[in-house]
DNA sequence: ACCTTATATCGGAAGAGCACGATATGTTCT
DNA sequence: AGAACATATCGTGCTCTTCCGATATAAGGT
């Protein structure tokens, strides 16, 4: 964000159409920007959630869990691929890994998970037109 | 998915070490696999969370619906890149716009949203070390 | 110790997403 | 009609992501 305070300074200038009180209006809006750190954590997680193999990933490990090559099996994708894809998801705590012997076996850590993923079904996209 | 028979063979391999009934192992692990069209809304929709500027936005509208030059002020955005965000929630069905003269007021289309946001910011995202 | 197997990381090419100035569209006011 | 303004779209440069073969790491079996 390098021209914020030229950006600023037009968007304000916009305002005096729609409010009377311009300086208390911005001081409102300000007020509508989220808590530091709570942003970074939404794109993170909501970022590792924006991938098909990734949803398919989340999804096959709602019946419990699955190792890696199992996971292979389900996305029919090379062993790379969803080795990057688990790391990517881990790295944002939807899935923990457990070793066992020559398997490690990913389980999903959280119930919200599973809400996320069923939320983010039902929304009603619009179709492009 | 050009190699998808190749790589599936040779995860199916691998799971001769984890099963005794191969064949009965990889039906069962195409069961996990989601029915058509929920994996393209889901990542439909995560994918419009995925941004900065949109989750941000997402959370100014939580108290009630804005104009975009008021958004643009919430983000300290020029304003392309305002309407640019504001048209990429439309299309993922998160947000509706209702034109009222000059402005466009944008609200959020359903409580889910904030859910979604909620769920997301409470994922315990684990420091990368 | 060596070989096999399961998983993780690396590297680089192709693609997708983003920022934002410039321009177009649509609305209101005079 | 024309000026002023809010918003939308276009075009371009840039960054981030994704894919996946190659290679590294780690565990077991022989």
């Amino acid at each position: 964000m390098n021209s914020s305070s030229e950006a600023l300074e037009a968007a304000c200038q916009a305002l005096e159409g729609v409010y009377d009180d311009v300086d208390g209006a911005v001081a409102g809006l300000e007020d509508r920007r989220p808590v530091d750190g709570r942003t970074e954590t939404q794109v993170t997680v909501f970022g590792a959630l924006a991938n098909d193999h990734r949803v398919r990933i989340l999804e096959a490990l709602r019946d419990g869990e699955l190792c890696a090559c199992e996971l292979q099996v389900v996305l029919e994708a090379p062993q790379s691929t969803v080795a990057t894809h688990l790391r990517t998801l881990r790295d944002a705590g939807l899935i923990a890994g457990r070793k066992k012997g020559k398997w490690t076996y990913y389980r999903i850590t959280d119930t919200a998970v599973f809400e996320l993923l069923d939320l983010g079904a039902a929304v009603d996209v619009p179709a492009d037109d």
